[in-house]
DNA sequence: TCTAGAGTTATTTTT
DNA sequence: TAACTCTAGA
């Protein structure tokens, strides 16, 4: 049975295969032209490659060495914008055009979803849309999910079945509340699901694959990761509890969390020879980039996908790892590879042809601020000029409207805006930038933006969509019972959670109450009542009537399910139950109508969920079917690929006019790992946003070298101008806070133009201070406030030593040893404290704060007293002061405000 | 069961 | 501040 199944599976690569053995023609004798740094595998067979190969055009020999070499396990090392990817999508193209590997045998995957759709890209590029379209390109967690799409039932045990659902970080919240009240008698009001969340999180990456193990061996795997929660209480004494509660209830509604994915696949891989076997046939080549980010789960996946084969390729730079604080381990790339896989080869590539050497030199100055870092060499290609300005604002509101000036300024002359970039550290820095841009006219897009799957009208309706997959979704089925209200209050849902808990089990386990109520689990096959009687369920008249309505309703679209493709479903459930009434009536009606609208053009749309098809790469993880042009898929395996694409896929804009849109792109820092544009604007770079500070933890020096690493991933997204923008205050909480400049902005200054005086500056080095910019603009004072009184008040507040050797104060900083950015810092405390204690300390504080100021600047202070004298609230003798005249209620309805991420579609 | 008003909470970073 | 949750009262 299951061989059979196996072989069926595996026909239509054994096809492909012979197809494919027919030798491309003309291969051209070996050629040797790289040596310098290609340290040869083991492997003696030659590199065989058509120097002319158009592929290779424009190639360095490094790079040249890395694309060609001989099938074998290899790992390029090289710094941002050295050709990593491009020497990937090389490797890829030489697979195919010159060994003739046939493309659904390649896997490439990325860490991001936009990675993954750059790479698709870059490589339809290359070897043209049919093939691209075969070969598997996608996420560590896209490619998981659809290997348990197929195969999850030959996990033994495991419980799940084909239909799973992934619960993203609310549903796995939402369960992990009930836990801490109904398990561990929690106040409802204290319970703080994330903490547990994220513990469980982390137990899950420190483990290979977590499948099978209990809340005891977790415990114990996520101390011997954090030593220091070895002494915590509730590790020892609530987290195994906790954890195995938490599994108990993802297996009964048939739902893995996201790092399940990683962890059953790979156990899938190591437990089942079908498994292993298929997928070993399918990807015969691995490919992988951003490798330095992998975690152990991601990492076993590779091992277990690879390891025997050894077809495997992986790139990165240890320098730009930013992800430990999920799990990802930089041994995997440093150490682990080299004795994992035998005769592993290794390329450096040094040379940067990204940015310009201004860039890279301020870029370089910053990486090196970090103490664990890569020996690695970077040398520029392109020239350097005056490609970097350091801006200084009053606030954030001022600095967005810089960032969406000078965007509009690059666009003006010749910059398409999808080549403009505005990066910050938190999200909630986005909102005053999308406030800007949509007051400047600007098109942009706010990437990675989860809001829209957040909403509630929205997060209502996938969760019918997921009762309708998946009747044993019990986070969805509670979501939706009483959603419009049909009188199922609390009390008649316990009644129905008895009755179900008093059915009998079904795998070894309860029946989940969505499973009992839609799949007659209780009634003989030739009963066709709706509802056992009312009496067995314990209900009262009025309580089974509305039950029996749910449950009607959601039976009829049950059967829509199988002839409906999603969009047409999604419609039709909102035409049932009436959705579209009940959300207008909320507040914001019109604006809650008009998301629903817009989830049910996504479902409509095919090629909303086009990169999914693209992880399927045509191929047979999807099914034996396919290889056709894209079309709407109906029935359960359509809804599935559907839900599946909106739980992994985070942002919404992974439509396709969205990500071509010609809009500026509001991102994170992290977001923009592995992207590039021509000018990027880095907003807040203030000291404890960059380098981010948390209120309470003290930071460790292994956290302050990946903030350091992470500034540098943002520099080094710019290919032609970067401006790093820093705000004098920033509301925070409601509150206003006052921040120092970034130390990492002093470590560029000194770098570019070495310690002299901000006068010397002006007269042309690097740094170009903007004034011009700050002069053109309608307010006055941001000509103060530019970057000449920015180096002041870095001299000033660092004291003197600094001023003439910034890096030896920041090292001093960075240790934590006083003398440094100490003193700065103490002043800050101090401003910060005297906030925090009551009304007189308030206003002393804040006296305090533009005395500071004051000294650096006369000007700012003087307005400042003015602000103070005019006795309004601080955000009101703000908005006097601003050029806003064409403020926030102008712009609100205005025709012209900007394409906005989620409404794209609504018109 | 629903609502309005009070009260509290929030901000790293992502799949 | 603003967005969300909870509670009391209808
Ligand atoms: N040999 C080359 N000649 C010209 N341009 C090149 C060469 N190699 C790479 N580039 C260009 O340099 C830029 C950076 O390349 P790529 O994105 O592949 O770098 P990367 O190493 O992946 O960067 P990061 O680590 O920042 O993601 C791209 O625009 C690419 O086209």
């Amino acid at each position: 049975m299951a061989s059979h199944r196996a072989s069926r599976l595996l026909e239509p690569f054994a096809r492909r295969l012979r197809l494919s053995n027919r030798a491309p023609p003309r291969w051209g004798p070996v050629q040797r032209r790289a040596a310098a740094g290609f340290s040869s595998p083991a492997h003696s067979a030659e590199p065989m490659f058509r120097a002319d190969a158009p592929h290779l055009e424009g190639m360095n020999d490094e790079q040249i060495a890395a694309i060609v070499a001989p099938v074998a396990p290899m790992k390029v090392l090289a710094g941002p914008g050295s050709g990593k990817t491009r020497v990937l999508v090389g490797r890829v193209t030489h697979l195919i055009n010159e060994l003739g590997v046939p493309p659904s045998h390649i896997l490439c995957i990325t860490f991001t979803n936009k990675a993954a759709r750059e790479m698709r890209e870059r490589l339809v590029a290359s070897v043209g849309e049919e093939n691209a379209r075969q070969i598997t390109a996608g996420t560590f967690h896209s490619v998981a999910s659809r290997m348990l799409r197929k195969h999850v039932h030959l996990l033994d045990g495991y419980g799940r079945g084909n239909d799973f659902v992934i619960y993203d970080e609310a549903d796995t919240k939402s369960i992990i509340r009930k836990i801490m009240v109904d398990v561990f008698m929690e106040d409802k009001k204290k319970a703080d699901p994330a903490l547990a969340k994220s513990r469980i999180s982390a137990a899950k990456s420190a483990v290979d694959a977590c499948v099978g193990m209990d809340g005891r061996r977790m415990a114990r795997a996520l101390c011997d990761t954090r030593p220091s929660l070895k002494r915590d209480p509730y590790i020892r004494d609530q987290f195994p509890r906790l954890y195995d509660e938490y599994e108990a209830n993802l297996r009964s509604s048939n739902a893995l969390d996201f790092d399940d994915l990683l962890s059953a696949a790979v156990a899938l891989l190591r437990t089942s020879e079908e498994a292993r076997l298929f997928y070993r046939q399918r990807w015969r080549h691995v490919l992988v980039d951003e490798f330095q980010d992998t975690s152990l789960s991601q990492y076993e996946l590779i091992r277990a996908l690879a390891a025997e084969t050894a077809r495997v390729f992986v790139v990165g730079d240890v320098d730009q790892a930013i992800y430990s604080w999920r799990g990802a381990e930089v041994a995997n790339i440093r150490t682990k590879f080299d004795s994992d896989f035998a005769g592993a080869g290794t390329v450096l590539l040094t040379k940067n042809y990204r940015s310009t050497a201004t860039i890279v030199k301020a870029a370089q100055a910053v990486i090196g601020e970090s103490r664990d870092r890569s020996p690695l060499e970077l040398d520029a290609v392109r020239p350097g000029g005056k490609d970097v300005a350091v801006v200084a604002t009053e606030d954030e509101i001022e600095e967005a409207d810089f960032a969406a000036r000078e965007a509009a300024r690059a666009a003006r002359s010749g910059v398409p805006l999808k080549d403009i970039a505005v990066l910050y550290r938190t999200h909630s820095q986005s909102r005053p930038l999308e406030e800007a841009f949509i007051r400047a006219g600007v098109p942009h897009v706010v990437v990675g933006d989860t809001a829209f799957y957040t909403r509630k009208e929205i997060k209502d309706l996938v969760a019918y969509l997921r009762v309708l997959f998946n009747s044993r979704d019990t986070v969805s089925l509670q979501r939706i019972i009483n959603t419009p209200p049909r009188k199922i209050g609390p009390g008649t849902l316990e009644k129905l959670e008895a009755w179900a808990a008093g059915l009998p089990w079904v795998d070894g386990m309860p029946q989940p109450l969505g499973m009992a109520l839609l799949d007659r689990t209780w009634s003989t096959p030739d009963q066709d009542d709706l509802l056992p009687p009312a009496a067995d369920m314990g209900l009262a008249a009025g309580a089974y009537k509305a039950v029996s309505g749910f449950v009607s309703v959601m039976r009829e679209l049950g059967e829509a399910v199988e002839v409906s493709d999603p969009g047409a479903l999604t419609e039709e459930v909102v035409r049932r139950i009436g959705f579209e009434e009940y959300v207008a009536d909320m507040e914001n009606g019109d604006e809650r109508v008009g998301y629903v609208k817009e989830l049910v053009s996504i479902a409509s749309d095919p090629s909303a969920v086009e990169s999914l098809d693209g992880v399927d790469g045509g191929g047979a993880a999807g099914g034996g079917d396919n290889g056709a042009t894209k079309r709407k898929s109906t029935g359960h395996a359509g809804l599935g690929e559907f839900l599946e694409g909106i739980s992994l896929l985070m942002s919404a804009e992974t439509r396709s006019e969205d990500e071509g849109a010609d809009a500026v792109k509001l991102m994170t820092l992290h977001a923009a790992k592995g992207l590039e544009f021509d000018t990027v604007l880095i907003t807040g770079c203030e000291d404890e946003l960059i380098p981010f500070k948390r209120g309470d933890a003290s930071s460790d020096a292994a956290e302050h070298d990946e903030e350091v690493r992470l500034f540098y991933v943002g520099l080094t997204r710019a290919k032609r101008k970067l401006f790093l923008c820093r705000a004098f205050k920033r509301q925070r909480f409601g509150r206003t806070v006052y921040a120092d400049p970034s130390p990492f902005l002093e470590v560029i200054r000194e770098s570019l133009v070495g310690g002299k005086p901000p006068q010397a500056r002006r007269a042309g080095m690097g740094i170009n201070p903007a004034e011009d910019d700050a002069n053109t603009d309608e307010s006055p004072r941001r000509a103060a406030l530019g970057s000449d009184s920015l180096a002041e008040h870095l001299r000033r507040t660092t004291g003197a030593k600094a001023a003439t050797g910034g890096s030896p104060a920041f090292r001093k900083y960075a240790a934590g040893e006083s003398g440094g950015y100490a003193k700065a810092n103490a002043w800050k405390r101090r401003m910060n404290s005297a906030r925090e204690g009551g009304g007189g300390g308030v206003l002393g504080g804040r006296r305090g704060t533009r005395e500071a100021m004051g000294e650096d600047d006369p000007e700012a202070a003087a307005r400042r007293a003015a602000r103070r004298a005019s006795k309004g609230s601080s955000r009101d003798a703000t908005r006097a002061t601003k050029p806003r005249a064409t403020g926030v209620a102008g712009a609100a309805g205005g025709p012209r405000a900007a394409p906005r991420r989620s409404r794209g579609k609504i018109e």
